[in-house]
DNA sequence: TTGCGTGCAAAGGTTTTGCATGGCA
DNA sequence: TGCCATGCAAAACCTTTGCACGCAA
């Protein structure tokens, strides 16, 4: 789809090293900024913004916007995994991402298609929910979940 | 879980209203507000945020946060209709939610559940794509979509 | 009358944009 | 050298908050 989307600069570089160094959660253009300012390598919050514009435009990092957090959420996706051909999901305790490799999956996919005429796009799709490591310890620490 | 949160006036009547009568599809602020106006009802933006805030607390309107739009988006949800026992299909094209009620669905979640551990909430998990008549439009009007 | 709801304006935070400068090709 | 990327600051937005006033109960 491109090939040569822009130039390579030791910004753009340290983005993607840091995406890809926290590929299993996401990251916010504050922690990016913190980080990189605390190793040293200080960049301009709006070089963050326009370069994972344009990660997301290659579709090397996809963009989230989390119901929790004020400000959207990034993340790396894997070139060799095709991701377009699975569902995932996240944790909203964690964070973390899971790539669902499962057939019965993609057999929904292709039933809401042919059933309710629905195209449903894998990369858009998150199946938010709580993993089995943070129900453990909801269940250790709060017995109940209620409001108040 | 309430039963009388808050006072009756006529500002939440408004709203509530306008979210009823746009049941079908999710609302933004200034939707509501622009619309209000335009009807010459006016009423403040903070108070807008303030009710909305509310019928969320209370369960009567949904919260998404949808990539293409920068600012949230506001639903009503169906009191009668168990929205917490299906899954919803949003349209990235014109905006539509569809309430998909399909046992094949429920099965996938009580399947994630089981094999993968992951427990899918289906009141936060909304799938994106692209419904029937969309894509028949795109088809007439769009050949092949490609970045330039 | 009491106290919540409202409206206005200001503040807070996130993201975008303009412009001069610096660095890649 | 030409053009894109960067950095800084300002602007644009969305959302929240403070305070005085109005209105429901």
């Amino acid at each position: 789809m491109n090939g040569s989307n822009g130039y390579k600069t030791k910004q753009r570089d340290l983005i993607l090293n840091y995406m890809t160094s926290h590929r299993e959660s996401h990251v916010t253009v504050n922690g990016i900024s913190d980080h990189l300012a605390s190793h040293g390598t200080p960049i301009g919050t709006a070089t963050i913004y326009r370069q994972l514009e344009k990660l997301v435009e290659q579709g090397v990092v996809r963009k989230y916007t989390v119901d929790s957090s004020t400000c959207a959420c990034f993340q790396y996706v894997e070139p060799d995994m095709k991701c377009h051909e699975h569902f995932h999901l996240k944790c909203e305790r964690c964070g973390k991402l899971i790539h669902l490799e499962c057939d019965f999956v993609r057999e929904l996919a292709s039933h809401v298609q042919s059933e309710h005429g629905f195209a449903i796009d894998p990369l858009r799709t998150v199946f938010y929910g709580v993993c089995r490591d943070c129900a453990d310890l909801n269940e250790k620490n709060y017995p109940e979940e209620d409001n108040e």
